[in-house]
DNA sequence: CCTACCGATCGGTAGG
DNA sequence: CCTACCGATCGGTAGG
């Protein structure tokens, strides 16, 4: 396959948007750090000279990649939670959509984890305010749950969180890394089939997403009332 | 062999070591690119010319991190497992084990997690196949749970292999981002009081460890018999 | 969007 | 363990 037919099958006037996509794969798989202009400017058919007619610097393609995904999984996560009756409701459509998300943009949920620290301290600073309010609504929902009865009791609200957020991201982005696991991708007993290719999920992503959230609803007990 | 030579052995065999350790905080917290062999030289005293009397490259610093990192890894699950009587017991010792290492090494953990695919091919074969032997040792143990019917049968056990492996280590390496979660490192509820500094972990592991086992047998809904 | 090029920094070596 | 230094590569700029 060359260069040039993926180049003409993609918008022509979306050099932008074509250059953060480059660099966000290159960048998940060899890290910010590891990747160089030239590298990113090959991937779209450019000399390196010409990205920046379309971004200052490398560092405003992390930035922008970064902090989309975090203001798109808060949304999301607003969303997910928004008219839900129940605790156990919520938390499993948190976790169904949450997941479902990571799964379409594994790379960006990559680099976030790997390189925000990277950030410059503006947008580090905005990233972690999106990150808190997120982390905070997850939280306050284990929290009613228990509460309400809906919730075993006893679990440490602040420990629960933080397990159900990082599993969540790192079933996600262990899909970039097919090779760690073998058997990984293959058709599985309970449905969890997930074929990656260039960093999407081809098939099955709604059965993988009610497993995460059916492990979610265990890790806090959950008995509906 | 005199004293004086058994010294300056002593001298370079530390050296040594404290060069690896000043390059795991490094790694950890920078990443491998994004770390100079002049910062780590300043680390500890020396100028980057003097690292090459005890490290060959680089590179060589951070495959012996990672394969250590892994090989310890295994060894501890298969001491866990050891003539346990049954698969919650020995799931429950595999856990308790397996957070209190990393929290721990959570250099290592995170430095394993990120890097390893810049190994060359010989380190990174070694560590995959250390890999897989952890894997497929976790996966027997939920299966064997299973036929035994002390878990839930339902469960896709690849799925929760994943996600109990990948929450342990996302549990761990997240203290090494305290400002990723503002509250995280409190005095918490149910006795999660982890405090860190430079990567070590002060008090409480313990706790930290039984609550991470009791969510492991959770997910897999052990009910014993 | 290109050619040409910059100063800075990289991992690593020579020699003592 | 140091001083001195190497070729390669880095992100980014000038000018057209």
């Amino acid at each position: 396959m060359s260069t040039a037919k993926v180049t003409a099958q993609r918008k022509i006037g979306s050099r932008r948007a074509e250059i953060q996509d480059a660099a966000a794969t290159l960048f998940a798989r060899q890290g910010y750090s590891g990747t160089g202009m030239e590298q990113i400017a090959a991937a779209v058919g450019l000399v390196p000279a010409s990205l920046y007619n379309h971004w200052p610097s490398k560092q405003a393609i992390l930035a922008e990649i970064i902090v989309t995904y975090e203001v798109e999984t808060l949304e999301a996560f607003n969303r997910a939670i928004r008219d839900k009756l129940t605790a156990g409701d919520a938390l499993y459509a948190a976790a169904t959509t949450r997941l479902s998300y990571l799964l379409r943009h594994g790379r960006q949920a990559a680099i976030t984890d790997r390189e925000k620290l990277l950030l410059d301290a503006e947008s580090l600073t905005r990233v972690h305010g999106l990150q808190n309010a997120h982390f905070t609504g997850l939280r306050a929902l284990v929290e009613q749950g228990q509460r309400q009865g809906e919730f075993d009791q006893d679990t440490d609200s602040l420990f629960a969180t933080v397990a159900l957020l990082e599993m969540g991201t790192r079933l996600a982005t262990s899909f970039l890394h097919q090779a760690e696991y073998p058997s990984w991708g293959e058709v599985s007993g309970a449905g969890t089939v997930l074929q990656m290719s260039d960093g999407e999920v081809l098939a099955n992503m709604d059965e993988a997403s009610a497993q995460y959230a059916t492990m979610a609803l265990r890790m806090v007990s959950h008995h509906p009332a």
